[in-house]
DNA sequence: TTCATCTAGTCAAACGTTTGATGAATATGG
DNA sequence: CCATATTCATCAAACGTTTGACTAGATGAA
């Protein structure tokens, strides 16, 4: 692109071979076709000339390309997902695909406008990735090499990589348990998502098998959870009900508004009260003082699986029978966990008055 | 890619005409060259076969594509740094092109090869973005139409859009002088990238414009700035220099440690000190109590205008003859900024005991 | 009648690459 | 010295599309 490439007949005029020759020793296909001399000249010639095959013709003769469609929805602009595309570029790459990549809003008709072109682009295969775990309507006509990443389809039997919410979930609730705390509260998303319905079970499980007191009322949900409902939450938990030792997080935005409460309540984290939550959203969970404990979402894995895998589907070696594949996220763990305060000890230090005066509007 | 799709000499046989007549048709080039209803005839039966064009073959025909190659260092995994990416991919599309998008490290090689991988996929133009605003080594071949986003090539004199870093932290400071602080601290990146050097530079003007009391011993520098250094810092400037009634930090990372210094000072924003950023993390502005008054930083509009620009160079029509275009951020006020408090009263809430032996190890 | 113009299409070459079929020299074996 | 094998290389068709050149027949004007 710089001044016109050389073709494939330029470098064969200059080396004075015809263009198959060229063509079959560039692409070292032509394992005995000409002498030492005459490959040494052809290579020669290209590098002088700065020869690049062009990628549409070859593909239009080989009736084949090597370009994976990534379809995304909402990915690109949300915190870190970002991982998941770069997840799945880097998988490409590394077996020599390319990445064609079309941000759509989830509707039937962009999803089906996006996998028209991405036919038109003679595409091989196509991921369908979405920022947040959920079910995706789809169009009706669908590439047969098609995979999920972070999100699944509406109809179809595809290969699915999500989040694993319960097991993963269930590790930050198992660290509390194991570190002792029996008074846990958890804040929940309201509105029924996978993670929500998952991670809202993972927590009762989790309160059975570790004998939490009073587990059903300490469940606090809220619609569209973020960091203020964190706080509100936090404030009502710690000043209504004063003997929980530990607060579980739907997210680390959560986690955040929870620290606030917390440290205005002059609540120390962890010594009066332990923290642990999901996502790991770095500029959260890395930012807080003390570090947040929480979950890793599992969004470069799922990106370079989900490629992994459409590629041993279009090269048709695909050996894997199971569609729905779970990844476990990794438990991130930081200083916001420790064993529980004593049972008679108020969460409140004792150096400040009552907490409930302190509380002042904005 | 469902069935293998149907081409023009599917549409021709079915409709009973040359394929010429069907491409003519159905690119509306040949205006008058058939009657009505052979036109519909055709039509149908492309609507009936599911027909689309292979790309391929028409830009090889054509010896032109639409590709717009995307070469992203670092982007896809910061946060917010996607609407970059967002913008880029809805503006290509928007013009009809489309993106081909390569993530890699910032290496002139690794460059290097990204940019022949485009060439090889005959992308008419290449637009170079980075996660932050600084220098790129180039490789000795560079694509002719070529465009910067938040980031500038080490030669070559190309289209450069990055955020105008002097005006849009100067709107921040401003809001202060504006509300009448004097004691104003600022909290700044030692390492000597554009952002860096230039807010430096805008906050001595902003002190010389505004009369800001002391201001050279006010600035406080760190190298790598994150969130521990704002916390640190803040700590500091509170208990060495209690007369500062607002700090201004490099980015919003920052103001996350100043809000915990603050708050574990007992500080009120923006009660007894305001505190404003730079970079609008949403996750960070929006999630701290009180929300954040920081500068967005212009992803979107440097993505979106970087395509723009590069879309009228290739298609010839670029009257536009400035090269480096610096994108103004836009102020987004939120609720950590106020009048100064009087200037005999202490930061410190007097409800508690001095501040000083409230320190504590972890 | 004769020539020009219009209508409704078709033809064929080309884009740059790949690859099976083909062929001309040269070497080897009997 | 002839037959066969090997070495080194070329030919030509094809991938699906676009488009300028062409044409057969109909209509119109002189």
């Amino acid at each position: 692109m710089n001044l016109k490439t050389a073709k494939l007949a330029d470098v064969a005029k200059a080396a004075g071979v015809s263009t198959s020759l060229v063509s079959l020793v560039l692409s070292g296909k032509g394992a005995n076709r000409c002498s030492e001399e005459t490959e040494a000249r052809i290579k020669a010639a290209a590098l002088e000339l700065g020869y690049r095959a062009n990628r549409l013709a070859r593909s239009l003769k080989e009736q084949q390309t090597r370009t994976i469609g990534l379809l995304s929805i909402e990915v690109a602009t949300s915190p870190y997902a970002g991982e998941l595309l770069l997840a799945a570029q880097r998988a490409a790459r590394s077996h020599d695909y390319d990445l064609f990549f079309v941000e759509v809003e989830n509707s039937e008709k962009s999803i089906g406008e996006a996998l028209e072109l991405m036919a038109e682009h003679q595409a091989v295969g196509v991921i369908i990735s979405a920022f947040f775990h959920h079910e995706i309507a789809l169009p009706d006509r669908l590439p047969s090499n098609l995979v999920f990443a972070n999100c699944f389809g509406s109809r179809g039997d595809y290969p699915t990589y999500v989040p694993a919410e319960s097991a993963s979930f269930m590790q930050s609730l198992k660290m509390l348990g194991i570190a002792g705390h029996r008074n846990v509260a958890v804040i929940m998303e309201k509105l029924p998502w996978p993670a929500a319905v998952a991670r809202t079970e993972t927590f009762r499980q989790a309160a059975r098998q570790f004998e939490w007191v009073d587990s059903a009322n300490r469940m606090h949900f809220y619609e569209d959870v973020n960091s203020n409902h964190g706080y509100e939450a936090a404030m009502k938990i710690m000043l209504e009900d004063p003997s929980v030792t530990a607060i579980a997080c739907y997210n680390d935005r959560i986690a955040m508004g929870v620290y606030q409460a917390l440290n205005e309540l002059r609540i120390s984290i962890p010594g009066q009260v332990s923290v642990v939550a999901f996502d790991d959203l770095e500029l959260i969970s890395g930012g807080l003082r003390p570090g947040l404990t929480t979950v890793r979402l599992p969004h470069y894995q799922m990106g370079r699986e989900a490629v992994e895998r459409l590629i041993r589907i279009c090269e048709e070696r695909d050996e894997e029978t199971q569609k729905l594949v779970e990844i476990r996220g990794e438990l991130v763990v930081r200083d916001s966990v420790s064993v529980p305060r004593p049972a008679t000890e108020s969460p409140f230090e004792t150096s400040f008055s009552a907490p409930l005066q302190e509380k002042e509007e904005k």
